[in-house]
RNA sequence: GGAGAGGUGGCCGAGUGGUCGAAGGCGCACGCCUGGAAAGUGUGUAAACCGUAAGGUUUCGAGGGUUCGAAUCCCUCCCUCUUCGCCA
């Protein structure tokens, strides 16, 4: 959520900075809103305040035996008035505040304008492109050919299967290659939390509404959750659970509704968890097999800092995130994403970019943000500077250190060989019982 | 799921209808003391919101109710702890 004092007080300016990303601010509305509860506010609080000091003369005058008939009715005159002030104010904050929340971030300065994927712009390379002396395939065909005779039948990846007791997006990965799946897990965890200076987190996979408000998945993008039925109580009291999207949305939020010590930052939180996504994309050659599931598992970096270190920890945990892609030997690409391809709650993001043999291009496997002031307004996450005594909001950063089953497909192609086998890359053999190669 | 006990400031903890946003302690900040530190000692220190400010409003798990007035009384719900049952 933006800063509502600084929204009104600067409505035309942001105004400005949101159409950089393509979003329309009604400011009509706002102003409306904002003129009609700037009065009732006032009016409100005067009324109450008057309450408030009627009923103290009462309590001392009753003290001291004195009649309290004249206040009685005093404070009876103007009770109706106030009740009917309170009610209509607080429609009027709750219409305000539903607005606000469904304003995105505003854009970073160094976040390059412009008005979708096309724009935004590569910053590096790193890794060679691997060159293939026979016909390359893509990790469908490859997994589907890999594990003759393993269990019987359907390869070592196998979406026939899985579509037969989940539907499409689904899959199911078989011997070797499941525990190449997990070995990723691991191998990313370890290099995190003894490496980088994570620490390591187990969070529930379940949440209530208010922590996907808080990271900025709701209200906005209900439809792309998957939520937990639920009967109208629980609905009514804000409790319906939802699958997460991503491990952001529990481990970010463990810090909501908190006052941090300057001492205690920043916080490095890292966490593997499954995600759960219900967006109906197109389907596509783009979109084949692995790249994008219902479900699928990402270890997940996170960082709360100090507004002023946000920008260098983006840079850190962007970093962090590189080393992976680096230890596995997977080229790949950094990428600033443009003002109109930026998430709603981003201020400044770079996409990590794999290179995907089959499709000849660089694929996202990793996406890292700056959120700013953005989600810790929403939890109320705060942290007490020193300097001024006072709690100030922290700043919340967060990216993929890796999406788990696209880096499995990256390494299926980019690792594989003329006979369909598929090195394992020298870094997870340890994890692999010594396995080099899997066939 | 049953029974019992609880949920108060950054933390602990007092407070059962009125001058309570709330004693006391811890922590923290600044000062005194000290060669320096510790100890001791003095003062200050909840948050959110409105307001340029002065100042004001709200908040004692959440929501509703009673009342001129609620941390305090009533109702509903949530959560935590202990215990029994069940279970991985």
């Amino acid at each position: 959520m933006l800063d509502p004092k600084f929204l009104r007080n600067n409505l035309d300016v942001v105004a400005v900075q949101l159409a950089r990303r393509g979003f329309t601010l009604d400011t009509g509305k706002l102003t409306d809103l904002e003129a009609e509860r700037k009065v009732l506010q006032a009016r409100t609080q005067e009324l109450q305040a008057e309450r408030k000091s009627k009923s103290k003369e009462i309590g001392l005058a009753k003290k001291n035996g004195q009649d309290v008939s004249e206040i009685l009715s005093a404070v009876a005159k103007f009770g109706d008035e106030l009740k009917a002030a309170e009610i209509r104010l607080k429609e009027l904050q709750d219409e305000t505040h539903a607005l606000l929340m469904m304003i995105p971030n505003i854009p970073h300065e160094s976040t390059p304008d412009g008005k979708d994927e096309d724009e935004n712009v590569e910053l590096r390379r790193w890794g060679d492109i691997p060159s293939f002396d026979f016909a390359v395939k893509d990790h469908v065909d490859l997994g589907a050919e890999l594990g003759d005779g393993w269990n019987g039948k359907g390869g070592l990846m196998d979406f026939e299967n899985a579509a037969r007791l989940s539907g499409a997006r689904f899959s199911i990965l078989k011997g070797p290659l499941a525990r190449m799946h997990r070995a990723l897990i691991q191998f990313m965890l370890n290099t995190h939390t003894e490496e980088h200076g994570y620490s390591e987190n187990y969070v529930p996979y379940l949440v209530r509404p208010d922590a996907l408000r808080g990271t900025g998945q709701l209200p906005k993008f209900k439809e792309d959750l998957f939520a937990i039925e639920a009967d109208e109580e629980a609905i009514e009291a804000d409790k319906q659970l939802h699958l997460i999207p991503t491990a952001e949305v529990p481990v970010t939020n463990m810090v909501r509704e908190s006052i941090l010590d300057e001492a205690e930052l920043p916080l490095r939180l890292t966490a593997h968890t499954p995600c759960f996504r219900s967006e109906a994309g197109a389907y596509g050659k783009d979109v084949r097999g692995l790249i994008r599931q219902h479900q699928f598992e990402k270890v997940e970096l996170v960082q709360i800092v100090k507004p002023q270190d946000s920008l260098s920890a983006l840079d850190e945990l962007l970093g962090h995130a590189e080393k992976i892609l680096q230890l596995l030997n997977l080229p790949y690409r950094v990428v600033a994403l443009c003002t109109g391809d930026i998430g709603f709650s981003a201020s400044k993001t770079f996409d990590l970019e794999v290179w995907v043999p089959a499709q000849e291009t660089y694929r996202e496997i990793s996406s890292c943000s700056n959120f700013g002031d953005f989600q810790a307004r929403r939890m109320l996450a705060r942290w007490r500077n020193k300097a001024t005594g006072k709690p100030e909001l922290v700043h919340t950063i967060n990216g993929s250190g890796l999406a788990v089953g696209r880096t499995l497909v990256a390494i299926i192609e980019n690792y594989q060989q003329a006979d369909g086998s598929i090195r394992v890359p020298e870094v997870l053999i340890p994890y692999m019982g010594g396995m080099e190669v899997i066939r």
